[in-house]
DNA sequence: TTGTAGGCGTTATCAA
DNA sequence: TTGATAACGCCTACAA
């Protein structure tokens, strides 16, 4: 075939080249610079010599193409942009380094094509995946699985390594320190519905309004965004809200700007609960949030990994990421609701009375 | 051998395999997901479904092989989590991607040396490479490029591919606007001091002040970031200057958040003008800020690494990235001084008067 | 238009 | 301790 070198470039050495010169077999060359370990010093000196004269380094892609182990993994998010996954793909290249391997960077665009085909091409070069909030399904999960070591990122699928940022207990820490401050009428403004992260998050708020006997709304937002935030500021204000539980802190931001730009200020009229942690200290108000410590989370992904690596059998590894809720400036003691807008909304429960859940579209 | 694979994993479906089950040779498949010029169609559809089905997917490591093309590409920056280089990523990533090329993402952390080894390591893998905003210097570039095709983003470099994105007119807009609402003493809250950005930056904010006969008070930031901004709200005050360029959109809400802490309001007391245009509208109050158009930024660089790619000559290539000042809500008309306050600073130069340039540490 | 066959550079097995 | 040799999975010159 002969098809390169690339016109004028000098081919590099290859590990022929270096036997040939230094008079021994090419896997006596091979293991001086591999598992030299029963090779004479002598030799390995002398190869070591050549090799460096002719300027020899060995060739990964002939070594990855052999062994199978190219010094690669991927991490798979679904969409760079948001500050969550930013912080979580910091930690997690910067201990994947710390180890030695280079990172590929998959951006699926929430898209569960795109992502079932970014792991399917990926799959040759790299040892192993971090695959955070993927959006494909858990058969799909386990089929890229079977083929290299994979560790999942808040996704619940039983028999894999995985690694849950349980915001569960902060939200439900959340909703008591609404409660406390006197709140009866809140909101949930929910993520991908189907995410794992959503699942979560809603089941924790859910429970713990309910144990305050607390009037629960219930926004969807398909995209967990600014505009989503935004776009249900409105519908927050009829239904007379004092406080909404966002599902991160980009909707809780949006919720502010919306609310704002109808003449309601937070938090002295309406309470309002982020997550993640990332932007939530550097928004006007500083966002009350919960603190998922994205970042660790990242090298903590990435040690699972490398573990899995070590040992195929430590697979069914279920690790959860703790998250703490913290208060900043979003949130205050409830406003008592204009006597007009009371009026016009469902009874609002007694304390022991069960919560009433509704869902707006 | 059959050293692999790695206990337990299902190995890919190769080439072969799927020339079995289509009933051709392995050469109809590999020209089937190539060079697909001379083949029946009637093949290549059979073929390419027959290879859907088991999920095959050509093997890059032994396609680099052979070929010498590793099909894969490097991004390197400074820090993932600013949002202008999120945002530039995710257009690098999608760009990319379509032109069938993986990613390997490198952050540096702003450490040139962590800089200088990213780009060592990965370049055996790669065909060549982004290096957004370098912090290594300009003979340490040429040494990477040397070795693969590389294409700079905001680096000034003789000789080599660049895409530098044009803040400087928008600044000068930006300084005009704010000249144009009454205010006469701005600051320039700047960014890493040796950046080419910051560079630019500065320049343009000066010149445009010096037209408009503004005092121009500079103050510096080592890192761009929120705390930084915060960090001169004080000094700001103090300066009794009424608007501030910042380097970036975080460096802007850090101001707006440490202007905030001391009871002066945006735009009321002082107006805030940002970069980047990521976060920008999604800030309360949104900033007026200088759209860089990131992702467009990204997109643009990739393609031209891959016209690099195609033709080696094409090296030397400086392309401006346009930019727009967008005016949002934290500027305002000047608010004028108390009197007590403007009694203590140095004397106004008037319209023709030159700048007076000050730096604070 | 399709098949055959040899090679890309390395590592691992087996024999010496 | 070292050498010969067969893979790894794919691509492409050449033959058909």
């Amino acid at each position: 075939m002969t098809h390169r070198p690339p016109l004028g470039m000098e081919p590099a050495p290859t590990i022929a080249r270096v036997a040939a010169e230094a008079g021994v077999s090419r896997a006596t060359v091979s293991r001086a610079f591999g598992a030299s370990h029963h090779l004479n010093p002598g030799t390995v000196a002398t190869v070591r010599a050549v090799a460096a004269r002719l300027g020899y380094v060995p060739n990964q892609t002939a070594r990855a193409l052999s062994t199978g182990r190219t010094g690669n993994v991927a991490l798979v998010v679904p969409d760079i942009t948001n500050p969550f996954f930013a912080a979580l793909m910091r930690g997690a290249q910067a201990r994947a380094r710390e180890a030695g391997f280079a990172m590929f960077l998959g951006d699926s665009d929430e898209l569960p094509a795109l992502e079932d085909e970014l792991l399917a091409k990926l799959a040759a070069q790299v040892e192993g995946f971090v695959l955070v909030s993927p959006r494909i399904t858990q058969e799909r999960i386990r089929h890229h699985a079977a083929r290299r070591p994979l560790v999942l990122v808040n996704s619940e699928v039983a028999g894999m390594a995985r690694l849950l940022v349980d915001t569960g207990p902060s939200y439900a820490r959340a909703v008591e320190h609404l409660a406390d401050l006197g709140h009866r009428r809140v909101a949930y403004v929910s993520g991908p519905t189907l995410s794992w992260s959503n699942g979560q998050r809603f089941a924790a708020v859910l429970a713990a309004a309910h144990k305050r006997g607390l009037h629960l709304t219930l926004f969807p937002a398909a995209r967990p965004s600014f505009e989503a935030g935004r776009a249900c500021a409105e519908q927050l204000i009829d239904q007379g809200v004092t406080a909404a539980l966002a599902f991160d802190d980009s909707v809780a931001q949006g919720i502010v700007a919306g609310l704002a730009a109808r003449a309601v200020t937070v938090p002295g009229d309406v309470s309002v609960v982020g997550c993640d942690g990332v932007i939530a200290a550097t928004t006007f108000p500083a966002l009350t949030s919960i603190d998922a410590r994205c970042t660790a989370a990242g090298e903590r992904a990435v040690d699972l990994l490398l573990d899995l690596l070590r040992d195929p059998a430590s697979a069914d590894q279920r690790i959860t990421h703790p998250t703490d809720l913290v208060v900043r400036a979003s949130t205050a003691r409830a406003c008592p609701l204009p006597a007009r807008v009371a009026a016009t909304l469902p009874r609002n429960p007694g304390p022991a009375a069960s919560t009433l859940l509704e869902s707006q579209s």
